[in-house]
RNA sequence: GUCCCCGUAGCUCAACUGGAUAGAGCACCUGCCUUCUAAGCAGGUGGUUGUGGGUUCGAUUCCCGCCGGGGACGCCA
């Protein structure tokens, strides 16, 4: 039997033939609208006859028999249909269908061909993390790192070439105020030990030492003149901050699975803006306004009086400039056929303005567009609504959290496996406790602010990451007892289709993750994918229970490994795509 | 003042972008380990989806008005 990767696809693809042959009244306006059911519904519903018989007042339940009645036979072979409710097609796949989509999706490889098609051939900039050099990251990093990651990883899965940028906070007049701070109070042997932390420090002096108004501010903006002009002790200075933070930076990505290809912050397009000022006056986009060079967009409720402030009055480039440039580069350089950027919420106007302005800009010129988009999610605050600090008044650390996440997981598994070797409890512990805290974010979807604790961060029950960790864990343990590789062709090939009630459901679950993919994908929001993940290993952990696997009946035995490696292939790479790394044992 | 986001069970969050009886976890209660890992499974208690209208076959979802929380609004990024 044949059976495609995205079998709501094949369903739709069915029904507009169906809605041709049947007769039906412009039948190439019907969108049939087929997605994934709830599962006492069956496996994919039909929801467009709805709005198709309404438009043409007809009575939906009679062309849903007109339709179901010109279904092809392949398909009326495959499922059992259904007209239910007010309207609705429900397709409730057949054992035998089930079982011949887990045969042929069985490996990974064959997921991602399946999935490629949709961003085949197809270059994305995906512009997250983002941090400013010369300060540690904080937790409220942690979000756009997480998200941005598991953005890349589903933009690649579906066929995308993903050029994943770090758009560094890495100029700007703090520098002149480091640099002023440096030169007096740097402590090499502080240095030496923690660069960043020295610099921290160094630039909270140089900050204290320059009040507004003070000669010690224009010896700060002294420095930052002499940078911006080429000195070359500065510009030393300068590289060398750029060095210290990035390693640092890697320290935590690695412990996040996260490399970049490119590292390309402000400084990079600070010497790109004059096209920008140029191209915006002679298309008419940009005018002057009190000195400043500004966009203003009069068919937008407020663009039409708020300014998109493009050149300072100063002369000098900021945000918007570099953001204009960044844009230009992203789409002609790398040949983006998607830019994504995602930071908090708090950056939506800024990033409206821009792609209003991006979008006029390129259609004067004729430049070709990329799709944009502004992934946003909600500010990390402390339980006062306000911005986060530990005790002692400091923001938290990215480092320290993730330390916590790893204390709290080892303390977890001495207490639940203590035999297993120290080696491996470490393991486990990183595993489980980075993981935790990077479903926390995966798992939710929420523009609203995100009120940090420790506990909701570091939870270790339920809906996290340890839930699907485990499940995958025994899934590992039944294929060492029972002596064979997961996916092992021999241990399936006597494979019958699911027949118990946990079995049949464990497999519609699965035939689902196309969908899930898709939907995360085409949405740019993860937690799609972490749904239907926690979804399957619910699934999973019920048919556990229910049905043993190492049984003697060969044909049992060999659909229910066949089930079991499935679920396996699906939840790790779901959770790979995710960003997280999964165990053999816990 | 203008505009944006958010408000769902005691708590933390879902709800496939307008679909069917709004679902999970935590907490609380009842069962299940001589049986492939109990970091688990089965079940129970818990809802006027902030609020009042509107649109329609159908609204947590869209529109309007309130209430509450957060945010952005001319030279920071």
């Amino acid at each position: 039997m044949h059976v495609t990767f995205q079998l709501a696809t094949e369903i739709e693809a069915a029904l507009l033939v169906a809605a041709a042959a049947a007769g039906l009244a412009d039948a190439a306006d019907f969108k049939p609208d087929v997605r994934t059911a709830e599962a006492r519904h069956g496996d994919f519903q039909a929801n467009g006859v709805l709005g198709y018989a309404k438009a043409r007042k007809l009575n939906p339940r009679a062309v849903a028999e007109q339709l179901v009645a010109a279904l092809s036979p392949a398909l009326r072979d495959a499922s059992d249909v259904a007209i239910a409710g007010p309207g609705f097609i429900n397709f409730t796949l057949k054992p035998a269908v089930l079982l011949a989509w887990l045969r042929q999706f069985g490996t990974a490889p064959a997921l991602r061909a399946g999935a490629a098609a949709a961003h085949a051939g197809q270059t994305w900039v995906v512009d997250y993390s983002s941090p400013n050099t010369a300060k540690q990251m904080h937790v409220g990093h942690l979000r756009s790192a997480v998200i941005g990651e598991a953005i890349c990883r589903l933009l690649e899965f579906t066929g995308a070439k993903v050029i994943r940028d770090n758009h560094l906070g890495d100029w700007g007049t703090q520098f002149g105020k480091l640099i002023y701070g440096y030169k007096r109070w740097a402590d090499p042997a502080a240095l030496a030990a923690d660069a960043i932390e020295e610099l921290e420090r160094l630039y909270k002096l140089g900050n204290n030492a320059t009040p507004d108004g003070s000669p010690e501010l224009d010896e700060a903006r002294a420095e930052l003149v002499k940078l911006q002009q080429g000195d070359s002790e500065n510009v030393a200075l300068w590289q060398k901050f750029s060095d210290v933070s990035l390693a640092a930076f890697q320290k935590i990505y690695d412990r996040l699975g996260i490399r970049f290809d490119h590292n390309l912050g402000e400084s990079f397009y600070n010497d790109k803006v004059e096209r920008i000022y140029r191209e915006l006056t002679e298309t008419g986009l940009a005018q002057e306004s009190e000195g400043a060079l500004v966009v203003f967009h009069p068919e937008h409720p407020r663009f039409k009086t708020q300014p998109f402030i493009v050149r300072k009055a100063d002369g000098a480039s900021n945000y918007a400039s570099t953001d204009l440039a960044t844009a230009a580069y992203r789409a002609e350089h790398f040949k983006a056929d998607g830019i994504v950027v995602v930071t908090d919420f708090r950056q939506a106007d800024h990033f409206e303005q821009l792609y209003l302005t991006v979008r006029k800009w390129f259609a004067a010129k004729n430049y070709r567009l990329p799709e944009l988009h502004h992934v946003t999610f909600g500010a990390v605050t402390g339980e006062d609504g306000k911005a986060l600090k530990t005790r002692s008044g400091d923001v938290i650390r990215l480092k320290a959290l993730l330390d916590e996440a790893e204390d709290r997981a080892y303390a977890i598994v001495l207490e639940k496996n203590p035999d297993l070797p120290e080696d491996e409890r470490r393991e486990i512990a990183r595993i489980v406790g980075i993981g935790a805290v990077q479903y926390a974010d995966l798992s939710q979807n929420r523009s609203s602010n995100y009120v940090f604790s420790w506990d909701k961060m570091l939870a270790l029950d339920g809906n996290t990451a340890p839930y699907l960790l485990y499940a995958v864990a025994r899934i590992h343990s039944i294929f060492r007892k029972a002596g064979v590789a997961p996916g092992d062709a021999a241990a399936e090939a006597g494979a019958t289709s699911p027949e118990t009630a946990a079995e049949i459901s464990l497999a519609r679950k699965l035939t689902k993750f196309p969908d899930a993919v898709r939907l995360a994908g085409e949405s740019l929001r993860p937690h799609f994918l972490g749904l239907y993940l926690f979804e399957l290993a619910g699934e999973y952990s019920s048919f556990n229970n229910a049905d043993k696997v190492l049984v003697d009946e060969p044909a049992v035995r060999a659909r229910r490994l066949l089930l079991c490696a499935r679920t396996l292939l699906l939840l790790e790479t779901g959770l790979g795509l995710l960003g997280l790394r999964t165990l053999t044992r816990m």
